[in-house]
DNA sequence: ACTTACGGTAAGTTTATACTTACGGATAAA
DNA sequence: TTTATCCGTAAGTATAAACTTACCGTAAGT
């Protein structure tokens, strides 16, 4: 599964898009990610596995803390992602308009 | 629900990215992009629906047929919600950094 | 040393969602 | 004007994934 893919997969949840935006503000210890979500804390644990396996956040470990910060490598790989499905379909787009030109003076 | 949020909905499902890159070659009817997915018809009726809500993807009927084709405007909306997201952070990181820097020279 | 705070993982449950079959309406072909 | 093709929706099922409680190890305060 491409980081792409995994990022798409992790952001497709509401709770870790939650998350993912909570972190943007500000690197954060786990308890203080889980406190006002109204999710346990061993799922918010098991969000940011997630979210981590996608490139979307790492972790530093600071004394008996867990601090979690945005990564921005699954951001520029779905970003990546993006960019080239749009530049390939417009390729495409292209090719198959003079094909169907050439088509039209055949007949 | 936001554009954005629906497109990450949209695509955090393999099928639904599956159809999505098909229909990035060129639009199909829906029997075309039904045809060689393992899943039935109705299914992949069900992920278009999905798919079009969240502006991914836009239906054209010609005939008795349905053809679908890519939207930009999903993909641009995934597309600034990624780049304000970063953009954000590194406010953020950089305000945090001050601060930081401020209370240092406090003590 | 003891106690408290932090947080990951395991195991099981619940809920969401992806899927199926069955159906019906609309257009196109015969 | 039948008959076939196309495809959306409804209703129910099956599967995936989000969640819970319980537990344990580690680090930090007392």
């Amino acid at each position: 599964m491409s980081v792409s893919a995994k990022a798409f997969n992790a952001l497709g949840d509401p709770t870790r898009r939650f998350i993912f935006e909570k972190l943007r503000d500000r690197p954060l210890a786990v308890v203080d990610i889980a406190d006002g979500l109204p999710v346990s804390r061993p799922a918010v644990s098991q969000h940011l596995k997630v979210l981590k396996e996608a490139k979307l956040i790492n972790l530093k470990i600071v004394g008996n803390k867990n601090i979690y910060e945005v990564n921005r490598e699954g951001i520029l790989a779905m970003r990546n992602y993006l960019d080239r499905f749009w530049s390939e379909a417009l390729d495409n787009f292209k090719k198959l308009a003079e094909q169907t030109e050439k088509e039209n003076k055949q007949e």
